[in-house]
DNA sequence: CCAAAAGTGTTCACCGTACACCCATGA
DNA sequence: TCATGGGTGTACGGTGAACACTTTTGG
């Protein structure tokens, strides 16, 4: 009864990253450099080594492919259907992760793909296996998570005005919301630091900058 | 750069199978009949044919190992720690679901199981490989789901009490509800129906039965 | 001085919560 | 008749939603 007399299938990881640019939700694709899909547009990922574990494996690949290092990935879910693969039976765990935008000069075309690119949720290109699939997944718990959770958080730097904050929330779901309404809640939900500091120089009135109150951890609203 | 020259895992499932029962939430372990970890507690599963969808993999297991069949199972989490089986590296794809109390005849020990039990959560055995933690994660998600959906009906035949449902809930979180409120809240949230037939023979007032809106879906609700 | 984003309170409707008694039945 | 769960309504406080104007700066 021992397995390993089966042929075993081959396991990978595929990370979504999402960033939010130009008001738009967007996500990081690599250009496949080789078959199968060659040329088309895939998620940054790869083959799990033998003794690695799953999420050092795709933050391994993330950085291989992308350069994009220390961020805070969590598993979205395993999509092991016979034939997503045509090379042999690949079973994929995928992640996903949010990134500050305006850190994007350090994206790196790698190894193994041929260009990285963002591309607006909104007007994705044709994708690699199925890959359209996983991102649409990754989406959905993103706006789900969004509004019990502190998650939007990550798509800013440390230091971030109340109104960076809320654009944030407009972009991922789409419905703009009321200024006062909206400080009043998460200032009410004590998860927030005024840092003392003010950015100044929009032309406007200097916004007053907030940072998490454990900064790093992904801590719960209620 | 074709993965199938490297040595590929071991991929399985394993199952989460809750119930409520003597008003405990209870999970149905096997007792492993072959090493490692012979005589052990562990969760129905086994490793994933090289041409089989994983939920497929994990129902036919599931039929395998208790006999249970027909349910609906909805994936947890993927466990890919190396080192979390002695044999060989195996990644586990996690799935759970409930089944109704009362239905309990039918579990048999099979093949490749000793025997089959159903263990209250609060009372768990030593069991094998990291099958606590993954009991324990099925139980938070479970615990997380019960009030924005409509997972505790899934514990419940197709016909069934509003007192039964506010056991249910009961049991699962532990702690105690104020029937009117409840009642106001399940009820206007509309997924249930007034089935127009009673419960009698409790020596008490007859309860009146209701069933879900839509049998068998997973509504959501808001 | 003007454009642009920051910042600030009140009112109202709705919802979750607390709370106690009668009803229908089988033994 | 009595023990057992089934069934019902109201009052209150808190929370989310709607809504408009002043402030501060850079150009």
């Amino acid at each position: 009864m021992y397995s390993y007399r089966y042929p075993h299938p081959a396991v990978s990881t595929d990370i979504v990253i999402f960033t939010i640019l130009d008001d738009r939700l967007q996500v990081l694709l690599i250009r496949r450099a080789a078959a199968p899909f060659r040329g088309a547009w895939a998620l940054p990922g790869g083959f799990v080594e033998i003794d690695e574990d799953l999420e050092a494996g795709a933050l391994r690949e993330l950085e291989e492919e992308t350069g994009i290092r220390d961020i805070y990935l969590e598993q979205l879910y395993t999509f092991g259907q016979p034939g997503r693969d045509p090379r042999e039976r690949v079973i994929t765990v995928a992640y996903y992760a949010l990134v500050p935008f305006g850190q994007l000069g350090e994206i790196k075309a790698a190894s193994d793909a041929a260009a990285t690119a963002w591309h607006p949720l909104a007007r994705l290109p044709k994708t690699a296996f199925d890959h359209d699939r996983i991102i649409e997944t990754a989406r959905r718990r993103l706006v789900a998570k969004l509004d019990y959770s502190t998650i939007a958080l990550q798509f800013l730097p440390r230091r971030f005005s109340l109104g960076e904050l809320q654009q944030v929330h407009e972009v991922i779901t789409g419905e703009p919301l009321d200024k006062r309404n909206f400080r009043k809640r998460i200032l009410g939900a004590g998860f927030l630091v005024d840092t003392g500091k003010v950015r100044r120089g929009n032309r406007c009135r200097p916004a007053r900058l907030y940072r998490a109150r454990s900064p790093g951890k992904l801590s719960y609203l209620r």
